[in-house]
DNA sequence: GTATTTGCAAAATGTTTGCAGCTGC
DNA sequence: GCAGCTGCAAACATTTTGCAAATAC
């Protein structure tokens, strides 16, 4: 599995452990391909490492977001799904349907950033985008 | 106040009453030109209409949502607060120093979008962007 | 006058912390 | 072997619900 390997890699950089719950988390939402919500991933992470506890789901969530392994993505409700990230800068196209998600990375904002930036006199650090739609399977 | 009198106009319109914890609310985002918390509304609201409850600046918060007065904004860690909204398709520059936020709507994403629609073959009907940097006031 | 709205208390939900025992390196 | 990790229970924070009294129109 390559992103178990990589995953493996990153974390022990920091000193950190690839644990059974740790692969389990990271199976759970590269199977999935969409977004989930912790509780969600919970329970499915269960079928890979029987005792996973909500817990940990929690903790490993933060510490892989922390490593650039997945991100956190804001819904139009709530906000609290996470999304496989392949690393470097990048946003996600999610299905107003089926929650799947797709990355892409060429976000080219760069006009649009320096026109904000001259009409609000704000110094534009950074920005955050996200899209939302119908993926091919839930189209018409 | 013209803010007051749209929103008057607005709720009048829907069969919604103009109360005195509404009233509070707007005044308190329209006057801290900012993005802020449940709480810290239903702080700082309470030196317009002394007794607003909390649970009904939860429900104010929904109902002023739903009619396009204000808008929900989502931090980098939580992501539970709430902004003036102008009305209209717009988004917000975030000062990540005070919070304080300015609206724009010239987002011209035209070219994006549709280099990602092309490359993700997603349907894409909707957006959410964020901009976040340090306004004239926190500017080293 | 009446339907809507409010505020309180209490419930439900979602997330974090403390700590003894377990696991990966 | 030992630092780091896990799972449980329990604390904590946040949001929602039920209902009698109050309010705007």
């Amino acid at each position: 599995m390559l992103v178990e390997d990589t995953l493996a890699h990153t974390l022990a950089q920091r000193g950190y452990k690839l644990t059974q719950p740790r692969r389990a988390v990271l199976k759970v939402l590269a199977a999935a391909g969409a977004t989930l919500t912790p509780a969600e991933i919970h329970r499915r992470a269960r079928s890979h490492c029987l005792h996973t506890g909500l817990v940990t789901v929690y903790r490993t969530l933060d510490l892989l977001t922390a490593c650039g392994a997945i991100r956190k993505v804001h819904h139009a409700d709530g906000c609290h799904a996470y999304a496989l990230a392949s690393g470097g800068h990048a946003h996600h196209v999610i299905c107003e349907c089926c929650q799947s998600v797709v990355e892409f990375d060429n976000c080219d904002l760069g006009t649009l950033l320096a026109a904000v930036q001259r009409r609000t006199g704000y110094q534009i650090s950074g920005h955050w985008l996200e899209l939302f739609g119908l993926c091919p399977n839930c189209r018409p």
